[in-house]
DNA sequence: ACAGCAGTCTACCGCTCGGTACAGAAGTGA
DNA sequence: TCACTTCTGTACCGAGCGGTAGACTGCTGT
């Protein structure tokens, strides 16, 4: 397929990853226009030619941030124990929560946690990926008691609930300043708790 | 002292009880005149005249907030012991972060963990309020240490970390519709963690 | 009674927001 | 070369933002 017309003086992805750390930064109602297609290094025409609206580009750049994410998570949940489990996401999760090559902590929490009424989705498809994350890990733990690897009665919503927690309480000290270490010596604590549990 | 002129025709601590709602809601930015107003029961420069500006009605907001919200976690602070006393200030903060009578969540929050780059010193007062409840924590811990109550290893800034993160955690989960009890039940997992610590 | 003060109300300010019309530029196919 | 298609750039749109001017209202002190 040939392509007719004047070719696109930009790359999607990477202008898309440039709009990615805007919003991660200062969530969707804070970025602005101006800002995201200044960062972007495009105009707003090419910008709604190319993802149609400022909510649609939101969605694409958080599709993508949460597919990379999930990616790293599933890699977690492979672990062959659920403690190994999830020591792992918390490991992995404090890790990207601080790492230097993008804004310091999450975007499904940057992104919009509180927002005016009339963007209410955000809010929601934000706390959808959240729960789809948490459903992910709730799934794991469910296995690990059907393995044998935790005990019968365990409250698998429950822990599920708490990593997830822990791990977005981690991303809003990230996002206030709090380092790799900092993070990772509550993680520490965290996991006498999953010990605890494990050793039934 | 007499009050000459036109007395105000509303209760200052009232409406500002109601701007509260509105920022806790919707966040700093989310929150428009419009609807602060509104739900005020005031007009425009009433707003202006009383509180000064929409940045000052959110940092009364704030303060407000926070006194109260401290007042309650030093409550649990005064525990015996450092396990009474996280227990005491999760247990308070899940019910406070799911009871009926105002928004779901917390306005340390939600008022505006990411904001567009003129009101970044909206986040920097949240932030600082999240870090004074932090430090308040941090510093029973060691009186618990110095007590013998918690062994002289603990790492008390990792364990005030811990406790903080879980509950702004607490606060995401509660703002996206978790119950009381979902978040009671993540506590009871944490508190394993604090168990196994206090055990030594 | 009435002057003077402080609060209220309507209507507006400049500005920025998200979004777009339209002219020109850069390619393709004949 | 030139019609055709598609993208780029400027300049703009209506709407809503935070904030305010100024007329009006209700109360107090003399």
């Amino acid at each position: 397929m040939s392509t007719i017309g004047r070719p696109r003086a930009f790359d999607e992805e990477a202008v898309l990853d440039r709009a990615t750390e805007v919003f991660w930064q200062h969530g969707y109602e804070g970025a602005s226009l101006s800002a995201l297609t200044s960062a972007m290094g495009i105009n707003r025409p090419s910008l709604y030619a190319t993802f149609g609206s400022k909510e649609q580009l939101f969605q694409r750049a958080f599709a993508r941030y949460h597919e990379t994410q999930v990616t790293a998570a599933r890699a977690a949940l492979d672990k062959p124990s659920a403690y190994a489990a999830i020591e792992a996401f918390l490991r992995a999760s404090a890790d990207g929560l601080t790492a230097a090559d993008h804004p310091a902590g999450c975007l499904s929490i940057q992104g919009g946690l509180a927002c005016s009424p009339e963007n209410a989705g955000i809010s929601e498809i934000l706390a959808a990926g959240r729960a789809a994350t948490e459903a992910a890990l709730a799934e794991r733990l469910t296995r690990a008691v059907d393995e044998g690897d935790l005990s019968d009665d365990t409250d698998v919503r429950a822990l599920a609930r708490f990593v997830m927690a822990l791990s977005e309480g981690h991303a809003v000290h990230a996002a206030a300043g709090a380092s790799r270490e900092d993070l990772q010596a509550s993680v520490d604590i965290a996991l006498r708790a999953v010990g605890a549990l494990q050793r039934r």
